[in-house]
DNA sequence: GCTTGTTGTGGAACCCGTTCCATATGCGCT
DNA sequence: AGCGCATATGGAACGGGTTCCACAACAAGC
């Protein structure tokens, strides 16, 4: 491969003015450019990055950690993501997280080791004091991570109560309730909080089921459904992710029961799984995209090492009606 | 930060040795691994992969482009490519191509810029010619993109013999069949072709339905079947990919006709969403993991320069009987 | 005593692009 | 003529690792 001296050799200049010409910083006369690109044609020259890396100490790649790719609510973070990253010229290493526990904290040690200018971390972990050390640039989406670690997240408070005030509307009286795992602290557990909350306020019981902490697998989601139905539990109404309400209801269409007839569903996330199932799921959506281009704009702001106060961004969900609510 | 120089300098020996020590190359006394583990831990010393890279023209880091990463197909295959790149040493760039014609390019233009090691791409390009300048390490996803670069692709004319072969058993006489766009010679039309022979074979009427070329989006989808339905057109089998084959049957529930009742589905991918959806749709399965490790697995052997013959890979596929079908 | 081999170490040269300083020319102005 | 400034260029030093060569010390073998 030619180097940067091949080209000035070739051209008949010193190496200065290659990369004067290359990066459009100084002077370079008329007729210089014309030698410079003959001769960069002959050799079939290509800056080489990686030296540019090495020199700026950057790469322009942003990690982005999740725990499961096929999750629809990652699939489409990482897409947004990406899409925003690639206006800003980052480049995105993606980072599929469930399937070692230590992969995790490989991905976080390439911050260190330069190879990665940023992480945007959407991971469940448990262990929150590697990223308290960390002083480099981190965005955590809907987890706590450390005081210095801005979160960008959902008001989820309200995606609880728009769900609970769906299902008291719709007149369901037995709620069945997919909870996450409350193994850690998270933003997004204030939507079972204030749920539960809306539901005791109005006197309607909930049967609680929580769920393994860190599976995002529909295969998972089917199990534990077969689990609620083994067990008899009865219920009229239902509220849970995405994936538990679907497995769930497809499990009641199965018992030949009517939805929304015999039992209501309001999920949580809207991802486009809930409009890919008949009938449609009625769903509290959280704005995937904007999560994903805050959570750029973000980053980006703390590679650019911009500080300011009120880092956290939280922003606003929506209840969109399907066919699995009346009301 | 601290370089390998002022680790040296601490501990009073010369570059050489540190280097030795941290690779494990060459003699280091014991009193000196000593000297060095203290000064490295007292400078809180990392050793710069950029430096490294640029040494060793390399990154270890492979770029993945897919059209579309929200697409069970691509976000099934994502995750399992990034598990098993992660099992050779290697880091996942992903690549969304859908969004700007040109990102392809300037992805493609990073194994140049020693960005990347290699690119598996999963892309329905028109520009081959691009790929055939690049002396790189490429493997293509169920694509031609010129004689030098390996495929891997599964053997589409027996998936859509199986699929013809099962709308048949069922006694579907008048098929709906959704096509992949025609633009572009792929791999994955030999299942569109084998599945038109086998009807024209038994004398079962087809109506063709060609989809726009790249796009991978269930509103897409959605719309192509509101205009189906819109034309009034008859059918009592449906074959097409997941996505067209499932928006299909959303749409026939909904116009109150049986499923499988009145009419038989069988889709082509098999992910995880065929299983999501109530009645399960019955597929030919891809095998996607098995795909992604093959791509791994050319790929490394690529950039290890290793040359063999008879280097495209062809998987097996098979028929996932679900309840969309009687037989 | 001399060769040979193993262990151990320092540092220059290299990978390749960037930056900055030294230097030089030409032109306008006082 | 002398000064200031824009234009233009070469090349050393730098970023932070890796490799290789030169060189030493010491033990074993003949």
């Amino acid at each position: 491969m030619a180097s940067i001296r091949d080209v000035a050799k070739e051209a008949g200049v010193g190496v200065g003015t290659v990369s004067r010409f290359l990066n459009e910083s100084g002077y370079v006369s008329e007729e210089t450019r014309v030698k410079l690109e003959e001769a960069m044609k002959k050799l079939d020259y290509t800056p080489n990055e990686l030296a540019r890396n090495l020199y700026h100490k950057k790469t322009g790649i942003i990690a982005v950690l999740v725990p499961n790719i096929s999750n629809p609510f990652f699939s489409e973070f990482v897409g947004y993501a990406e899409a925003e990253l690639y206006k800003y010229g980052f480049k995105m290493m993606l980072c599929n997280t469930e399937k070692e526990s230590n992969a995790e904290l490989e991905y976080l040690d390439m911050l260190r080791r330069h190879i990665v200018d940023g992480v945007i971390a959407g991971v469940h972990t448990l262990d929150v004091e590697m990223y308290k050390k960390i002083q480099k640039p981190i965005v955590a989406l809907d987890r706590y991570l450390g005081e210095n670690i801005p979160v960008v997240s959902v008001d989820h408070k309200k995606g609880g109560r728009l769900a609970a005030e769906t299902l008291i509307a719709n007149g369901c009286k037995k709620i069945l309730h997919f909870k996450g795992g409350t193994e850690v602290e998270s933003p997004y557990l204030e939507r079972h909080y204030e749920f539960e909350r809306v539901m005791k306020e109005h006197n309607i019981s909930t049967t609680c089921y929580e769920l393994e902490w860190n599976r995002f697998d529909f295969g998972y989601y089917r199990k534990i459904v077969k689990d609620v139905f083994s067990k008899g539990i009865e219920f009229d109404g239902v509220f849970g992710g995405d994936g538990p309400a679907i497995e769930c209801m497809n499990e009641t269409i199965r018992s030949h029961r009517k939805v929304p007839g015999d039992v209501k569903f309001v999920s949580y996330d809207g991802t486009y799984i809930t409009e890919v199932v008949e009938p449609r799921m009625t769903a509290v959506v959280q704005p995937i995209e904007g999560l994903a281009k805050e959570s750029v704009h973000l980053i980006h702001r703390l590679i650019g090492g911009r500080i300011y106060q009120d880092k956290n961004v939280v922003l606003d969900v929506e209840l969109r009606k399907g066919d699995t609510t009346v009301i």
